[in-house]
DNA sequence: GCTATATTTAGAAAAACTTCTAAATACGGA
DNA sequence: TCCGTATTTAGAAGTTTTTCTAAATATAGC
């Protein structure tokens, strides 16, 4: 999965956005792209970027595609960011 | 300074590269360069980026430009993160 | 099976990013 | 002041990213 694919993936506005409406409660593709003045099609494009990157996963139901915030993914930056931080010499970009 | 800019500074790998080179000393700008195969006006593009974004501060001294790691942005970063994580439903994008 | 709704995929256009070379600026020392 | 080293700025080329429209796929319900 990899640093480079999470961060670039966190580098935009609108995917930062989409996590943090996922960040109480799951939401499908439709009702996260109602969010947003966008077609469907590029709310897909983000979010599979998001799935690329680890940040969400998707669970299908009925019509629907389901997102939901993976907080395992963003524990690990948090942690890349605290080794740079405290200087403990062994973080890694990768 | 805004998230915008720090996401985006530190979704490139050669600008985390530099950060973690940054992690335990200052560092001039050819310092750095020589940890890379690219010309100094490259390395200077990405520091400029990495200054905007507030990851690094740099000081002069006699013909050279040092920079060092800004902590503090790092850790506004990781806050931002926890919040998504931890639904605490008041975290901002911006 | 057919139709309607939900979502993704494909392809193209525009914008942003990364890198280079060449030239400019800054500063220290002789 | 002039020269040499350190670094940045300008402009251009190539690549990647973001967005759209149009078409394709998936699934539920009748």
């Amino acid at each position: 999965m990899g640093f480079a694919e999470t961060f670039k993936a966190l580098s935009d506005p609108v995917r930062r956005d989409i996590l943090t409406l996922l960040k109480t409660k799951r939401l499908s593709a439709g009702e996260i792209g109602s969010h947003f003045d966008m077609t469907g099609a590029t709310i897909s494009y983000h979010l599979g970027i998001l799935k690329k990157a680890g940040l969400v996963f998707e669970s299908r139901e009925k019509n629907f595609i389901y997102y939901e915030l993976n907080a395992t993914v963003v524990e690990e930056v948090m942690l890349w960011l605290a080794e740079l931080r405290g200087g403990t010499d062994d973080a890694q970009t990768q």
